[in-house]
Order: C-alpha cells, then sequence, then structure tokens
DNA sequence: AAATATTTACGAAAAATTTCGTACTAACTA
DNA sequence: TAGTTAGTACGAAATTTTTCGTAAATATTT
C-alpha cells in the first residue's frame, strides 16, 4: 500500500483542491500566507523541489505554460483524505473510527450547520442499517 | 507548541493506554502482533530505543521493577489525540473539523451502536447550542 | 561454574523528510 | 546590449525518524 503524503505534501495538495492548478509560486505564497509570523518563511526553492518530488511520486501532474510550470493534483482528495484517516485511526485511535468522531466532535469547534450535516448523515446511515 | 508524538511513538502510546504500565518486552510483542505477517518484525532494542527517547522527551515514564523498566504513559490519551486530530485537520482537511468528521463517518465502518453513541453526543451538543 | 538468556545503554547507520544553494535559461528593463 | 528579474533543475546539506549492532550487567539453566 502506497503510505499516505507527509505533511508538507499533504499542504500543498490542499492548495491545489482548494484553488485548482497553480504555479509553484502561488503554491508557496500561500503556503507562508498560512504560517505564523513567527515562524521562518518557506523559500521558494523548498516548494519548488517538493513539489517535483511529488511529480516523481505520482501525487502531482503539471503542464507547461509560458515557460512557467502549472501543478494539479494526481490524487483525489476524498481518497487521500481517507487514506490520512485510516493512518490516524490506526495509530492514535486503536483503529477505531468513531472514537475519533466523537473526539472530533468533542473539540468544541463544530458549528450548528456542521452539526446539522452531521445530524442528517447518521440518519442516512441509520436508515440504510434498517434495510 | 511542542509537536504531535510519531506514528510510532503513537503506537506504543496506544499500547499504555489500552494495557496500562508494561515492559518494552510486552510492547514490542504488541506491536508485532498487530503488524501483518508479511512484514518484517521490529526488532527488541529497536522498541527500547524508541521508548527511551521517548522518556526524554517526556512522552513517557518509569519504574525500575525487578531488573526491568516498567513504561508508563506520561502524556494524556484524551488531549495527545486532540493533539493528533489539530494536526490532521490543519494538514489535511482546511482546517475544519467537521469535514473531517463527515469523511470519517462516510468510510462506512462504523457499527449501529457507535452511531446510536455519535446521535446522542450530537444532540447534547445541539441542546447546548440552544441555550 | 560455565554456558545461556534477558535486559538496558548507547552509538551509529539507514531511511525519510525538509530545506537550501548554485547553476542555467529565458525573459524583461533600463 | 548589459543588467536585472523570474523561473526550473538538481545535488546536497540538515533534520527527523526509525532501525539495529554491540557491549555490559545480571539472572537462569545445565
Amino acid at each position: 500500500m502506497t503510505p499516505a503524503p507527509t505533511d508538507s505534501e499533504l499542504e500543498i495538495l490542499q492548495v491545489l483542491w482548494q484553488h485548482g492548478a497553480q504555479t509553484v509560486r502561488f503554491i508557496n505564497d500561500a503556503l507562508n500566507d498560512k504560517r505564523d509570523a513567527n515562524q521562518k518563511e518557506i523559500g521558494y526553492t523548498t516548494t519548488l523541489k517538493l513539489m517535483q518530488i511529488m511529480l516523481d511520486k505520482n501525487l502531482l501532474e503539471r503542464d507547461i505554460i509560458e515557460r512557467s510550470h502549472i501543478y494539479r493534483p494526481a490524487v483525489n482528495e476524498k481518497i487521500t483524505q481517507e487514506q490520512v484517516l485510516r493512518t490516524v485511526v490506526n495509530n492514535a485511535f486503536g483503529g477505531s473510527a468513531s472514537s475519533l468522531v466523537l473526539r472530533a466532535l468533542g473539540t468544541g469547534n463544530t458549528s450548528r450547520e456542521d452539526l446539522e450535516k452531521i445530524k442528517e448523515m447518521i440518519n442516512q446511515m441509520t436508515m440504510d442499517y434498517n434495510n
């Protein structure tokens, strides 16, 4: 089984999933914007190198447009997130996805609307069980 | 902020949270039992060294009993799991805990009873909102 | 008692991840 | 056209994480 992307790789993928295909410059800026001001900036070539490695691992693909490269995700967001969750559930929650869910809900930063969405999902799942 | 424990460290902590204070031998056996048969075994000294490092990082404490060391967690399960979740939510879910929850529920390995527990939790939270 | 087994300490290799410097190329600017 | 700016390639250093070998101490077994 291919290992889940590393933390740095996930950060990059997230920007691409959210904003669509982008240049290294865009990603690098986005990553630095997200950082706390006290943290050291990520150098441009650092991000570049990471993305080249990700290209190699087939996590990204790219097109050349006007002498600049435009990168796009080569992996699906949902599938990757599920892969990450599997790892976390196994490593920190004894394999129990529901205890992860309970813990995540317990942290308390879930809005009313989010709760509604989750409730709906659960109702749906409960119905499925009863069929 | 101290970084979340690494994957290997979490595996060890899990065994201790679940089984209480134990020897290196016990942990090492537990880790190897959990592995797929095709995977190479983790050597005893590997686990030993990891646990010594964790002692250094104050993730573990230990007592000496009969020339053997008995290790115990020095960090709280709930707090550590929350720390891990924070990292994952930030790195793979754009900071949205609820999208992590939805994804985790979507993976489909949630039993009827678990769904009930989660439903109860959500009802509780909804009530809190309405006060 | 000698051989065997179990345990800890610890340096260090191996592997994986992250970061950066330098060289090179192609444009754009003064 | 000379100098500056922006981009890619890539080796390699730095850091972090994981793994293991060897030595030393202390039991246990034969």
